[in-house]
DNA sequence: TTCCATTGATAAAACGTTTTAACGATTTTG
DNA sequence: CAAAATCGTTAAAACGTTTTATCAATGGAA
């Protein structure tokens, strides 16, 4: 049988009441004697209170959920690791749920959470087709008075008191960085193919995209724009368009189709970049050691994870004050892809943070 | 507020016993008006027990731990996928423990763990040098009485009744397979760079290799054999050895390493697989998709997950009886850098598991 | 001596459930 | 018609804590 307080108390000859406020250092109206024999007590029995019974009462778990599409997804499990990291450093557990994109899942995942009494919740939605059902979990969430914080997908929320704070990568600024860059590389006609459009992150690349073109003097060719969904075959298939159309640089929304742009270029005996430039965005670990290292837009993954934990555990701790939403800084990884010389890569990795108002 | 089963009692005047037992379906002796009520009235209010007093009472949780070395390594990324995926449709919760291979937080955790009350724990320890923090984990569950199984790394236990199960790929089979693929493909002088020799895998894929090597009568020569720690950079610099030793194939102890050998290879212009044929371990997703593509022996690793998950709760619900051990068979995908056509990799991934007594 | 503070410890209520033994009311049995 | 069995419901204890109000004892002041 566990030991418990009562089990403590029994040793000591003394109360409850007593072991539990020694236990819990609101003991200044208890004698140093009692203190200690407590104290060793405690030790020699190898007692730890049972948090369930703790949570109970205090109504706080010291125990956080997070709801992310996909764990094996390198980008999630990177977020996940800073955030584990970073709970593990303030006291903290993490339940993991993993929702495939099923926005069902979604709602489900609050409820069960709340209902085992997490104290908040680190949340990236499920954005699979058009259904929504984010506001459902805002309002489950709500009505427990439980705090949610966005990590990397945010939502647009015409109210503006009811806007949840989020924790993501500037991806318009991503955008623009790469555009520009490959701008200064000397193109002009530049492919994009985006991440799927519902997703505000996607859209965002976009608008960096075109910002970035405009601010050149380049107009803006809506061809040479391609949706799709961040998997490699879809950067094989949306490639030759683009090439056909004559660009000379491809900006994929991600990686993976990154990949896909070279297996085409491969096929069309084209030269990366001589023929064509590729520049990816995520810089999965795979990208620096390619045949061609790919150039692209890293985001601080493990960092999010760990901003997302500290603004939430703040917000636990403080509920009256919402904390800012926060965006980083992506980075630049140049490499061959784009014509750059493989510089060190790790000279480049000193990542900024952008501490910005809401978007 | 939170709606309680008192607020559910009070709307339908039964008592809490009642609505108790009807939320449970031990409602053999209760009236079927009664019933629709209180189902009905849960229904109006939203009503869902609150887990933590379910848990303090029932001592169950349904929730479990799962302690690993690394999330963000793709191998126990997509162990956590399946065990997730696994737990969610068997109503349990995953809590996420990340050790970063530190032997004094699996004890932390192990601890934390059962104070929050979870059922069991998948356990893959850490095995940081010389270190064995093994032992005092399994005591303090045993004194818990909270099912441990161990996943992916085993532990040899002089006692055979304390013996944990495990679920794991057939280390030793994936080393013998391997190596004898490289054989088969007429290689004599097979250069082995493996992992850890702290890890039992690494020493297992070792044994398989000499088995492999000894069944096909080529005597195993020992300077062929390097100890490696499953990073790219030591792939890399042990391989060089190797060459200059003579090896005309080298199977590396995971992917990573392989790849090593690729950057090796390239600099000192030797082509793969015509000059030197590379196998590697655990088939990552970026290895069909270099510019030749790795050959390598894959485990099934969602599977792992799910069965590591499927045998706890086995053992969760039945007490008495200790599952059985898994050993999954590894599977061979056979690519160019080992001088194969690179068929359809989705038909070699029929995979067999392989239910092998222990060990 | 009486009264009041101060000190150190504790009793008891509360958190939200499950579960068992018992209850009164009916119905059945002898 | 009394006794026994059945039926539907419930009171109360328990789980392991935290926290507040109260208590007894001690010492100092009036």
């Amino acid at each position: 049988m566990r030991v418990t307080i009562k089990d403590i108390a029994r040793k000591t000859g003394l109360s409850v009441s007593t072991v539990s406020l020694v236990m819990n250092h609101k003991s200044e109206r208890i004698s140093e004697k009692t203190i200690r024999n407590v104290l060793q007590a405690a030790q020699e029995m190898n007692y730890h209170p049972n948090r369930l019974a703790v949570g109970l009462i205090t109504k706080r778990t010291q125990t956080l959920g997070l709801i992310i599409p996909d764990i094996a997804n390198a980008f999630f499990a990177e977020i996940a690791k800073g955030a584990e990291t970073e709970c593990q450093k303030q006291g903290y557990s993490l339940i993991l749920c993993n929702t495939n994109d099923h926005p069902e899942k979604d709602v489900d995942y609050v409820d069960i959470l709340i209902n085992k009494g997490v104290d908040g919740i680190l949340f990236t939605m499920a954005v699979s087709s058009q259904v929504h059902k984010d506001l459902q979990c805002f309002e489950i969430a709500a009505q427990a008075e439980k705090p949610i914080v966005l990590v990397d997908r945010t939502v647009p929320v015409e109210n503006k008191d009811m806007e949840l704070p989020y924790v993501s990568a500037d991806n318009e600024l991503g955008g623009y960085m790469a555009t520009r860059h490959l701008l200064e590389m000397g193109h002009k006609k530049i492919g994009f193919i985006s991440g799927p459009m519902g997703e505000q992150s996607s859209q965002n690349r976009l608008f960096g995209y075109i910002r970035a073109l405009q601010e050149a003097d380049v107009t803006f060719d809506p061809t040479l724009t391609k949706v799709g969904d961040y998997h490699m075959e879809t950067g094989y298939r949306l490639s030759a368009d683009l090439i056909r159309r004559g660009a000379t640089a491809i900006f994929a929304g991600n990686d993976m189709m990154a990949y896909g742009v070279y297996k085409r270029a491969k096929e069309q005996h084209l030269s990366i970049p001589g023929d064509l430039a590729v520049l990816g965005f995520d810089d999965l670990e795979f990208s620096q050691m390619m045949e061609v290292p790919l150039s692209s837009m890293k985001q601080p993954t493990y960092e999010i994870g760990v901003c997302a934990v500290q603004k939430i555990i703040s917000w636990i701790e403080h509920p009256e004050q919402k904390p800012e939403s926060v965006c980083f800084k992506p980075v630049l990884m140049a490499r061959e892809s784009t014509g750059c010389v493989s510089s060190n890569d790790s000279q480049q990795e000193e990542r900024k943070r952008e501490n910005g108002e809401n978007s």
